[in-house]
RNA sequence: GCGGCCGUGGCGGAAUCGGCAGACGCCCUGGCUUUAGGUGCCAGUGGGCCUUGUGCCCGUGAGGGUUCGAAUCCCUCCGGCCGCACCA
């Protein structure tokens, strides 16, 4: 407000007292007085604090915590934005202090509290571009962030808001790191062990060493590089997708499908590097298994089995011959191995290995033209084919899938079963990082296959029966047949060639039959066996960045890794003068990574006595990947201050031990967006398990209840040339059209977000009707899981609601109670335990949209009964306290109560009130309603139907028809069926 | 291309088990209160028709089916959203 305010402004207030608004009236103003008194006092009294049963937030008033009912409700992690939250953020936050709420009221012993997500890039690019230190952003947006969320009237345990930016708690991912660098997966007892038990076999010789020495015979070196083949976090040399753009590699989930990185957009590349891995892979099958036990959305599931990628299939060897090949075989993975005598050639990824063994020196004699690539010799031809598919980007690749290019490498192989010579190719749809990165290629029956085929002019063989009506020559077809449900044709030895205990024939089978029979002959001759193969890769988890965890790891002057032990923890992120990873061109892709961390020397060369003395030591200098903090955060919700353990056991059984209704543990209700589905929830779940493996949790599965609540969108409006303009100062021109200064502008739907000019701040919303109304609108706007626009104009309904509901039970004149002492009549119980009966059931489902209904319903019940028993003043308050906490606790201290009601008992209905005296039964006539009877719920079948049929509107209705059925359903319907 | 989810008034949505379609809110219209605006309160508010009332007909993306009865179940199509995408 300017100072230079008209004169005629407050003089027209001063000789007008009676516009004044009344300062019992619930106005925005009474709103944030309450509303900022109501935080105090629960921040004082630590309201929202939940006992553990053991340790540091142990409460000795609390009784046998371990005994009481526990719900341990979570929000996904944030990351604290800079620039502050809109509308859209809370809406997952008030729905679980809604539930949390709910859940106190009955009976429960509440965990809920939200901590930060603080490591990330954003704190790191602002450094770069400002010199500002990461920390002091990121806290800087904390305190913003919570102050934001604090005016929401969120009842958390602040005492257990963690941030993954603070040492004490970094120290624990450091730890867990460790546990599982230092664990191996025993494939036979189907879970991770500790490596020294492994070591342990070697040592003993009841496992022998790769390559047969005794294990005291190896070097340090080479028993490390021994281990690192087991170890459940490896540093390996492995294809990595290398991003220049951002200076750092990033996991496969990072990478969108066309071959960009998720944050920024820049073009990634594969590179060779030395990169930290977690082996995921070991877990493929639990994590499938285990997501039965999980009461997530349906699609979230299927998004991680179809990640994960399970396929049964088998490896087959294709003996190669030809120069070079020195007796080599090359591996396929293969779906289809019943089609086994339709492979008529083969494939190999360009990069795989053992293309530059097999290529010979010459092109064989009668070489197809079309098949060299008009190169004098093969190697030639592969080195050019080669240079082509590096070069082309991932979309690229894309945009030319149709169109199958590759190359002939000179070399044939054997196809094991026909022993016929099938020529060996490389080409680009087949990628390295599946299966073997070879298959035998059966163009007959999968549709690349038979693009390529037709494409290079290679034979096809029908092995599997049309069942479409075409004929059993591929020549004449438009594309493969791929269907499973057929028998095999063409299987067979001919009874010549081979010898009888070597044939076998798969004429006649059916696809399954075919596939083991025709396993089963492959292992018994040891050129094949029946396997698993998964799309999942192992977990790339290095980055080249300044701001994340450091990993406890050192190199000793030979080169050696060492773990560093748990005294030594945490190694703290060091200060350097520059934050800046070291990006490059995006379209570079020769450059390589270089870690921030690296620049400074000091810190990397330390001298520690790991056991052997003071010796020299260089640090490892990645840092680990964002998803590492919020990989077990729920861990350390639970024991926030424990420096002994990550976790107490006796906290954890009690807030995530398995019980009848969670088989595999877990916390109790999880909210967040969908954006999660595969990478935050596949690698905590990864991680909750190899802690499961090692004995430091009893839960087997981190989240049991998962819900993804819905986005809220918004208008965006932009101009002529397409640009957004600031949504709020958009009109509308009274035709269904809108302008902006005078300028006509398009609407559409949208994101909410600062780009598209239509950001709405939850702080603007609270000044202008207070907290509790902004609550109750985004509670109401419809189902939580359901993604909604956001319209300025209908929060003003919540606030009236609110007004209403002050006014039925305080003076908007006075303050003063205005609930009557008379006892509730008997139809406004009906209306009081009807609502207490739906609105429980809603709070229960978490849907909040119904629940806030049928408040509002019973509250205009109230306003046109014109006065409210103080009976059912105190039960609504109640009812309306979990979504509407702050205006529900001042009028129940209003109503004579001291405590806060934050406990008290959620009302429960009594069934004698939920039922209606009379209900309305519903006469059809053939599905037509011709009339409606007032009868008792209690009416018979019997005694209905001969009311229906004697009503007069029936008997009109009916008329002379011949009634052919009467269907009763009392006491609600009655449907006459006439002839 | 494959897989999944979803289509209900002017708008957001409700209908929990196959049984009164449109709860609740916004918008809009009329009335009362008010000097006025705003707030508040009352009434109306899916479409159409007329005989204006306890009235009739139509109506949940389109078409078909099952059923005494379908927004709800089944089939085909149309439209939208999401995920995966040469995964052998």
């Amino acid at each position: 407000m300017s100072e230079t305010t008209p004169a005629s402004g407050p003089a027209e207030d001063a000789t007008e007292p009676f516009r004044a608004e009344s300062a019992f009236k619930y106005t925005a103003a009474l709103a944030a007085d309450i509303e900022s008194r109501w935080q105090d006092v629960w921040e004082k009294e630590g309201t929202f604090n939940a006992p553990n049963p053991v340790g540091a937030l142990a409460d000795p008033a609390a009784g046998d915590v371990a005994a009481k009912p526990h719900s341990f409700i979570m929000d996904m992690f944030p990351y604290p934005s800079g620039s502050g939250l809109h509308v859209g953020h809370p809406l997952g936050y008030i729905a679980t202090d809604v539930f949390a709420r709910y859940q106190r009221m009955t009976g429960h012993n509440v965990l809920h509290t939200l901590g930060y997500d603080a490591f990330g890039l954003p704190a790191e690019q602002h450094a770069v571009a400002t010199g500002e230190h990461p920390r002091v952003s990121t806290e800087a947006a904390m305190a913003n962030m919570r102050r934001q969320l604090r005016r929401l009237g969120l009842g958390h345990d602040s005492r257990r808001s963690i941030a993954t930016i603070d040492p004490d708690y970094y120290r624990w991912t450091q730890w867990i790191f460790l546990q599982i660098f230092n664990s191996w997966y025993d494939g036979e007892a189907g879970r991770a062990r500790p490596i020294a038990e492994l070591v342990a076999q070697f040592e003993a010789g009841s496992r022998p060493a790769p390559d047969g020495r005794p294990w005291a015979e190896l070097t340090g070196a080479e028993r490390e590089d021994v281990l690192g083949e087991y170890r459940l976090a490896y540093s390996k040399e492995v294809p990595v997708n290398w991003c220049p753009g951002l200076g750092t590699v990033l996991a496969n989930e990072e990478v969108t499908a066309d071959g960009r990185s998720e944050r920024g957009n820049f073009p990634v590349f594969k590179s060779n590097l030395r990169q930290w891995m977690m082996r995921i892979t070991t877990y493929s099958d639990r994590l499938i298994a285990d997501l039965d036990l999980l009461d997530w959305p349906e699609a979230i599931k299927q998004q991680q089995r179809n990640w994960i990628g399970r396929s049964e299939g088998a490896r087959v060897e294709f003996a190669v011959d030809g120069q070079g090949a020195g007796g080599r075989a090359i591996t396929v993975f293969t779906t289809r191995p019943d089609t086994l005598f339709g492979a008529t050639y083969m494939v190999l990824a360009p990069e795989h290995a053992l293309v530059d063994a097999i290529v010979p020196a010459a092109w064989p004699a009668g070489t197809h033209d079309d098949w060299t690539g008009g190169a004098a010799t093969p190697a030639e031809a592969v080195a050019a084919y080669r240079a082509t598919a590096a070069a082309k980007s991932d979309v690229e690749r894309q945009v030319d899938a149709k169109v199958k290019t590759g190359v002939f490498t000179g070399a044939y192989a054997t196809n094991p079963v026909s022993g016929e010579p099938v020529p060996v190719f490389i080409a680009d749809y087949v990628l390295m990082g599946y299966g073997t990165g070879a298959i035998m290629a059966v163009p007959a029956h999968d549709h690349r296959d038979f693009a390529f085929a037709r494409a290079f002019d290679l034979p096809m063989r029908c092995v599997v029966r049309p069942t479409d009506g075409r004929d059993q020559d591929p020549h004449t077809w438009d594309d493969a047949f791929d269907t499973y449900d057929s028998v095999i044709v063409n299987s067979a030895h001919s009874t010549d060639d081979v010898a009888t205990e070597d044939r076998i024939s798969l004429d006649g089978l059916s696809v399954v039959e075919a596939k083991q029979a025709v396993t089963a002959w492959l292992a018994g001759r040891g050129i094949g066996e029946g396997t698993v193969n998964y799309r999942l890769r192992d977990w790339l988890f290095s980055r080249q960045r300044y701001w994340g965890e450091p990993f406890p790891i050192v190199y000793d002057e030979d080169g050696v890794m060492h773990a560093l032990p748990d005294s030594m923890l945490p190694v703290e992120v060091p200060e350097v003068e520059d934050y800046s990873p070291h990006t490059y061109d995006p379209y570079d892709s020769t450059s390589s990574p270089k870690t921030p961390l690296s620049r400074n020397e000091d810190w990397v060369n330390v001298e520690l006595d790991l056991g052997d003395g003071v010796k020299k030591y260089r640090r490892e200098t990645n840092t680990m990947p964002n998803w590492a903090g919020s990989c077990w955060y729920e861990l350390r919700y639970i024991d926030p201050a424990n420096g002994e353990k990550v976790v107490d056991p006796a906290n954890e059984r009690y807030w995530l031990g398995a019980t009848a209704e969670k088989p595999a543990g877990g916390a109790d209700l999880y909210v967040g967006g969908a954006e999660h589905a595969v990478l935050h929830l596949l690698y905590a779940r990864f991680w909750h398990k190899v802690l499961h493996d090692l004995g430091h949790v009893s839960s087997v599965e981190p989240f049991h209840k998962l819900f993804n609540q819905g986005m809220i969108t918004a208008d965006v409006y932009r101009d002529e040339r397409g640009f957004p303009v600031p949504a709020a100062e958009v009109e509308d021109d009274g035709h269904g059209g809108y302008t902006w200064n005078g300028e006509a502008v398009k609407r559409e739907a949208g994101k909410m977000g600062k780009s598209l000019k239509n950001a709405v701040a939850p702080d603007e919303i609270a000044d202008q009707y207070g907290a509790d109304t902004l609550r109750l609108y985004e509670m109401s706007m419809g189902p939580l899981d359901v993604s909604r626009p956001w319209d300025d104009r209908a929060v003003v309904g919540s606030y009236r609601f609110l007004q209403r509901l002050w006014r039925n039970i305080a003076s908007e004149s006075t303050g003063e109670l205005v609930v009557t002492d008379e006892p509730a009549d008997e139809a406004t119980l009906r209306a009081l335990h009807k609502a207490i009966d739906g609105i429980r059931g809603d709070m229960a489902g978490l849907r909040f949209n119904t629940a806030v209904a049928k408040a509002i319903e019973l509250n205009n019940f109230l306003v046109k009964r014109g006065s409210t028993p103080r009976e059912v003043a105190e039960q609504i308050v109640l009812l309306v306290a979990p979504l509407a906490p702050h205006i529900a606790e001042e009028l129940w201290r209003k109503l004579g109560h001291a405590e806060s009601l934050a406990y008290a008992d959620y009302p429960v209905a009594d069934p004698a009130y939920v039922v209606d005296e009379s209900v309305t039964c519903v006469v059809q006539i053939k599905g037509k309603v011709k009339a409606r009877l007032e009868v008792s719920p209690e009416i018979t079948d019997a005694d209905l139907e001969t009311l229906a049929l004697a009503d007069p509107a029936v008997v009109a209705a009916v008329g002379d028809a011949a009634v052919r059925k009467v269907i009763v359903r009392a006491p609600k319907l009655v449907n006459i069926v006439t002839g």
